[in-house]
DNA sequence: TTTTTTTAACTGTTATAACAAGACCTCATT
DNA sequence: AATGAGGTCTTGTTATAACAGTTAAAAAAA
């Protein structure tokens, strides 16, 4: 964690950029692009994308390309059904061992959310709703469960951002409120309740807008146009940290 | 997946090494050694090496060489009840989609396994038993769960070794029979059940020999004895095939 | 004998270069 | 105009070498 190396800052980078959004489902990325992002050579941008595609955020397309996977409607279920009870499960833990320190921390990221939402700020919004849900689950200090949500949320990151950013931040209040509520009270069933009501209710909306999921079976599909080829250098340069248009 | 590089030859090695029992926890690797075994520079060694911390499989110390995580009580047990609720879910997706084929193949590996058991084979039956369980997993289908429950497998595997190697094999033929029994008359819930209870009897045995576990802080205990220096070379190398005598 | 300093070896990290495989464009041929 | 062959560019992979940090043994001093 700690360590100072160049592809621990890559990683890190690219980690965050993939919670928020910044890529698009299906966008492809080469080492050497990535190295010339970062000023740095192959290695260490190979190191990042390579740590990435084993915690499942990028994936490796059949050409040894990398890209960010793309959603299917059960991908996206399946998804669900673990990121719910796993959560759950860790905001229980959080709810026995929470300081009041952290609680207030919590509170804190809550009011910014509130105020992301009120500002119809997308970014700010996804950014303060990460802060929310991780500060409970780390708080549970449970090192086993932490690693496998933080991969959920590395595959959901992409998907969310493109919804949230066409149809707008979700208004979450109510759940947090809820949950936050439940932590005060030391009441872990409420607690993990409405941290299910909150994934829940942020699916529907998804679910609800069906166009942004591709149905087709990932292994077989083609799942990006054009990759390798001279082609490359003309084509529009990733978006690193814009949303995308 | 299919791809033939040299690091994924590696990796595939380490890892059902890891998987089988063949590392006890605690062991240090250095990627000059694992280069050196498998006749490769050090590129393809490190590529593993790093594939398998990602996946929890190897641990990154403090001094940035690789080992093989020891286990607490807290760990295992947490484990636990992940691999309770993930595997019983990916067993009652097999149930929905199981061809008669797969039976027949998973039949045939539990006998394998009783006939394993029988010539107190430790390595084959923890061979039978892996293939026994993946056979259902993978026919499940569902490529969000599968590799989250290959991870803790990965986790688990070195572990079970040690107390197998000890102790003997665990009887499982019951709780495999009443797996086949619901699988084949499309019973979900009993098969679910019968794979948790199987996972559940096998951490008794494991918690009540509690000798293997270590009780202490992971991230503040010194996790190994002595990792670098010129000791290296007079170290003994690295078990690679055998088991831990 | 004990303590301190030095030295040598081993560690992972990174850069660079050579390599083979694949993809696309171009151009020649039909 | 359609098609096929060739070439070129880009891709990830691997080997090698230089680097800095760390550890422990060895040597020197007390």
């Amino acid at each position: 964690m700690s360590v100072r190396n160049l592809h621990n800052e890559i990683y890190e980078s690219l980690r965050l950029s993939i919670i928020m959004g910044d890529f698009v489902p299906g966008q492809v990325f080469s080492t050497r692009g990535i190295a010339d992002r970062f000023g740095t050579s192959l290695m260490p941008a190979r190191d990042a994308m390579k740590r990435l595609v084993a915690e499942r955020g990028l994936e490796l397309l059949p050409n040894r390309s990398f890209c960010i996977p793309k959603m299917s409607r059960q991908r996206f279920q399946e998804l669900l059904q673990v990121r719910m009870y796993l959560e759950s499960v860790l905001t229980e833990r959080a709810c026995a061992v929470l300081t009041p320190e952290v609680l207030r921390d919590i509170e804190s990221i809550n009011e910014d959310m509130q105020m992301a939402v009120l500002a119809n700020d997308v970014r700010g919004y996804l950014s303060a709703n990460h802060r929310f849900h991780f500060s409970i689950y780390q708080a549970a200090h449970t090192m086993e469960i932490l690693p496998i949500v933080e991969s959920m949320w590395l595959q959901t990151g992409p998907f969310l951002n493109a919804v949230f950013t066409k149809y707008g931040t979700l208004n979450a209040q109510d759940n947090h409120t809820q949950v936050i509520k439940a932590l005060r009270r030391r009441d872990a069933a409420v607690a993990a309740d409405a941290i299910r009501s909150d994934l829940a209710d942020a699916a529907d909306l998804i679910l609800a807008n069906a166009e942004f999921v591709v149905d087709s079976d990932p292994s077989l599909a083609q799942r990006t146009q054009s990759v390798n080829g001279r082609a490359h250098k003309d084509r529009q340069p990733e978006p690193l940290l814009e949303n995308t248009p």
